[in-house]
DNA sequence: GTGCAGGTTGGACCATGGTCCAAGGTCAAG
DNA sequence: CTTGACCTTGGACCATGGTCCAACCTGCAC
C-alpha cells in the first residue's frame, strides 16, 4: 500500500519525474491527489498504470495505443477482441517494417561485400549505386 | 543541360518545394544561383545531388548520413573504406532493429494466438501480460 | 493592364516522447 | 534557523524531416 511522491514513483517505475508529469499532461496518467503543500501523491495503482504503459512501449505500442489499451482495460463492456485488434495491427506493422528493413540490409550488405575498400571514392560501388539509382517514379 | 526553377526541380525529383528549401537551409543542397528576380536556378548537377539524397534515404540513411556520403563523394582523397564504414554501421543498425522487431512480433503473435476473443477484457491475456510484466530492473 | 501560376521570405507548426530550466515553495536534519 | 533534498509551475528546447502560412514579387498570356 504505497503512497509515493513523484520522485519515489519515478524511481520505482524507472522513469524520470518529468516523464510522469508529461504523462499527466497528456492524459495518460490521471491527475493524482495532492498533499497540503501541493505535492503529487501516488498510489500503487498509479505505479501499476505506469508499469503497464512502459510494458506497452516495450512491445512497440505508442503512448496513444497504450492509452487505448488502458481504456479497454478499464472498460466493463469491451471484449478481448478489441485488444486483439490493436495487437494484430501492431503485428502487421512489425512485419512490414521487418520486411523493409531486411530488404535494405540485404542491399547494403551486398554493396558492402563488393566494396573496393582501398580504391578512391570515385570507384566506390556504393556511391555509384546511390548516384545511379533511378527514382521509382513518384 | 537543364536549368530549373524550384518547382521544376521539385517535380523532377519527386519532392516538395519546401523540402528543397529545407535541404538548402540545412546545407544539404548548396545555395543555387538566382535569376535577376531572385528565383533559384538549379542545374542537372543539383538534380543529381537531390536524387542521391533520396536514394540514400530509401536505403535508410538519415539526412546527416547522406550529407556525409556526399562529402565523401566529393573528396579526392577519401577511399571507399570511409563509405563502407558508414554502410556497415547502417547494416548493423538494421540487423539490431530487425532482431528487436522480430522478437516483439513473436511475442505479440503468440499473445494474439491465445487471445480469448469473445471474453471480457478482464480475461484478456494480452492485458494481463502488460499488467504483470516486470520492469527489467533498470 | 489584369489575371494567374509561379517564385520569395521568415517563422510557425506537425508528430513523437520526452528533457531541461529558472524561480520559487516545503520539509526534515543538524 | 540554515542547509539540502525534494517538490511546484510554465515554458522552452531536443531530434527528425519536413509542411504550411501570409504577404509579397515576377513573368507570361490574354
Amino acid at each position: 500500500m504505497g503512497s509515493y511522491k513523484i520522485g519515489k514513483l519515478a524511481e520505482a517505475a524507472g522513469v524520470g519525474r518529468d516523464t510522469i508529469r508529461y504523462y499527466e499532461r497528456t492524459g495518460l496518467l490521471p491527475a493524482p491527489g495532492r498533499t497540503a503543500a501541493g505535492y503529487r501523491l501516488y498510489s500503487d495503482g498509479d505505479l501499476e498504470r505506469l508499469n503497464f504503459i512502459r510494458a506497452s512501449q516495450e512491445l512497440g505500442f505508442t503512448l496513444e495505443q497504450a492509452r487505448q489499451l488502458l481504456t479497454l482495460k478499464a472498460s466493463d463492456t469491451a471484449t478481448a477482441a478489441a485488444v486483439l485488434a490493436i495487437t494484430l495491427d501492431k503485428v502487421r506493422e512489425a512485419e512490414t517494417r521487418v520486411r523493409k528493413l531486411t530488404e535494405i540490409r540485404d542491399v547494403l550488405q551486398d554493396l558492402a561485400d563488393n566494396c573496393p575498400r582501398e580504391a578512391p571514392v570515385s570507384d566506390c560501388n556504393i556511391i555509384a549505386f546511390l548516384a545511379e539509382k533511378r527514382r521509382p517514379k513518384k
